[in-house]
DNA sequence: ATTGACTCCGTACCTATGTACGGAGTTTAG
DNA sequence: CTAAACTCCGTACATAGGTACGGAGTCAAT
């Protein structure tokens, strides 16, 4: 059993973010003996490391709610996947255009040698 | 010279945006005459839409306020448009690193056939 | 001249994900 | 025993980019 202030360090995150990942009831919250202290076992622990994983994966906190509660259904959650994964794709499209525009945009700042007019504005206005 | 509502109809933006941009010095507040409602004409119009334009390719408010007053020096605006370059390619690795993981761990659900178990809760796990 | 649409201003609110503050109680090390 | 470190709680603040509200003044059409 270990105190707040030691899950969090054990984790690498800070005190404040474990009672906020509480409060949205993300992780119910711990036994609190006498003293009033929250007390963690490791349940806590790998519920909390489920949440990092599945933030890092790009999962909102309210999908990670869901991830946690669908835990034995196998196809809501291929169907969470697959959505997320259609919403990465259109993100990289978009990033991948507009790497494309800035990059022509710079290589005519490159090529440009009046000094009094730039490409790039010139191409916004 | 048109109102506000006019302006705002026009470039398909919502009057409180205009008045927003206006609050964070992107546009200078148009002269208001005897009425006190604020009066635009085409040079408002185009810097409107020289905002819009450098949103679109990803630049933030802040960003675009820099880019309108370094109009002239186009060496400062290709290192603007370098920079966001950068960080345009960071997240698209980031984003199709994670396409990867997504992508094998909804495939692993497919190739699942027990329906007590679900191979991305068990890697989160 | 009245009605409806428009505009004014300041301020509060929104999302998402936390971070910071402050005063009071608790625990722990020396 | 005392001082430092820790924890409690509720609330406010932060970012970015707006959106919404409400009461008062103004404009345009009938």
């Amino acid at each position: 059993m270990k105190t707040i202030g030691t899950l969090a360090k054990e984790l690498d995150i800070s005190v404040e973010t474990i009672r906020f990942y509480e409060r949205k009831g993300l992780i119910v919250q711990p036994l609190k003996p006498d003293s009033g202290y929250r007390m963690y076992d490791d349940t806590h622990v790998s519920q909390l490391k489920f949440i990092l994983k599945a933030k890092a994966l790009g999962f909102t906190l309210d999908e990670v709610a869901s991830l946690m509660t669908m835990s034995g259904n196998c196809a809501d959650v291929e169907s969470m996947g697959l959505q997320k994964l259609k919403l990465i794709r259109e993100k990289i499209a978009i990033l991948q255009r507009l790497e494309h525009v800035i990059q022509d945009m710079t290589n005519s700042c490159k090529a440009n040698h009046d000094p009094n007019s730039c490409p790039i504005i010139n191409s916004l206005n």
